[in-house]
DNA sequence: CAATAACGAAACGTAGCGTATCGTAAATAA
DNA sequence: TTATTTACGATACGCTACGTTTCGTTATTG
């Protein structure tokens, strides 16, 4: 674990509250105000709008209470935006397969029309300038997802909806590949009629 | 034309060296050093490491000569990178508009998988955080290139090679999106053997 | 030769980063 | 209780880079 990201906000804060130690522990109200301050300034000012003094004066702490928690603004707002938004995407069993991934698109589509899609955005351009930011949301966003998605494509082949020599992970990149690069940049919009033409065109001459 | 971009970086120098005023004319030999050394220094620190005053140096130019042809870094490195790359992709015509597009896919991962990968990633991410970036990206390499892909669908459309019923916005992005997708996001990499498989994935079942 | 405009060099004000210092507050340990 | 340890907020600091301004110089037009 050489990322100086936490896997997970907590175990930040644990590692140094857990008050095995003397001394004055570390303030969980800060805390939760620093976390709260970042998201609602990512959300006004945008990622490269948000300061770290910004967010201290917001949450009402010193600077120095921040960088005594996160080495930096990456790691600060990825935590911020993982603490609120974590759980994935979220597959119905309909017993059909393609009624399914359809439901999951428009979901995705939706979802990422809104202020979250922003924050993605925002996140997977800031990844290629920070190689730590990248893996950690390949890890806690894009991995989550698409082992969901896959597992539901391996479904529909196990249950002969979709044809046993299709890759799953080129299936799962064909269908939520146009969506994020549609969010990124921004050459059409996103709608609900999109996500219902792709997901027809992609699947579509993939029958068992 | 509100943007701060130039449509193209020669419109810039010719606005000013047309010669018409009085006055010592602006040195084209200047213009071609900035442009070169903003390339180099994209290369070599990539566009976050990239600073106004390492580009002036490296020119052998005062900052001041960069601040009166250019309003920023960003328009700055866009030129810079356009001037070289801009000649869009070229689609082979076979008579087969299925090969013709699969040989395109193949020649884009390959394209993107070298430096130009790098700067496109690079570009498309700051679109995030400068409009007008984004725009002038979107203009002057996505359009491009989708306008030229459509004309090939349309192509395939008209001869019978592809169902009348496809929207080819939609099949252009189904095509390109995933290869930008793992471009960007970097969660597999961007193989000949993924191009193939992408492109046989999304034409099946599209038969007239 | 006068007017004009770009040139390089340098200094400037601004902003935000991340660090260091300091006196204070809150916990543990003796 | 008292000493020790650690976090706290405030403040100042050094740094980098931005984008602007000033200035004396150089090249071009009329």
């Amino acid at each position: 674990m050489s990322s100086k990201f936490s896997e997970k906000s907590e175990e930040l804060y644990d590692e140094a509250c857990d008050a095995k130690h003397a001394g004055r522990p570390r303030c969980p109200v800060a805390h939760r105000n620093i976390l709260q301050a970042a998201r609602d300034l990512v959300a006004e000012v945008g990622f490269a709008g948000l300061t770290i003094e910004g967010v201290a004066a917001r949450a009402g702490v010193g600077k120095t209470t921040i960088y005594r928690r996160w080495p930096n603004k990456s790691s600060l707002v990825l935590d911020a935006f993982f603490e609120d938004i974590s759980p994935p995407a979220g597959f119905a069993d309909t017993g059909n397969v393609r009624e399914d991934i359809r439901r999951q698109m428009r979901k995705l589509v939706k979802e990422l029309n809104g202020p979250t899609g922003c924050k993605i955005a925002t996140l997977l351009a800031n990844g290629q300038f920070d190689k730590d930011m990248a893996e950690a949301f390949r890890a806690r966003w894009i991995e989550q997802r698409r082992a969901e998605a896959r597992d539901v494509v391996k479904r529909g082949i196990a249950q002969g909806e979709i044809r046993r020599d299709v890759d799953p992970d080129v299936l799962v990149d064909a269908l939520y590949g146009p969506i994020y690069f549609r969010l990124l940049s921004g050459h059409a919009p996103l709608t609900p009629a999109f996500a219902d033409a792709l997901t027809d065109l992609v699947l579509s001459g993939l029958d068992d």
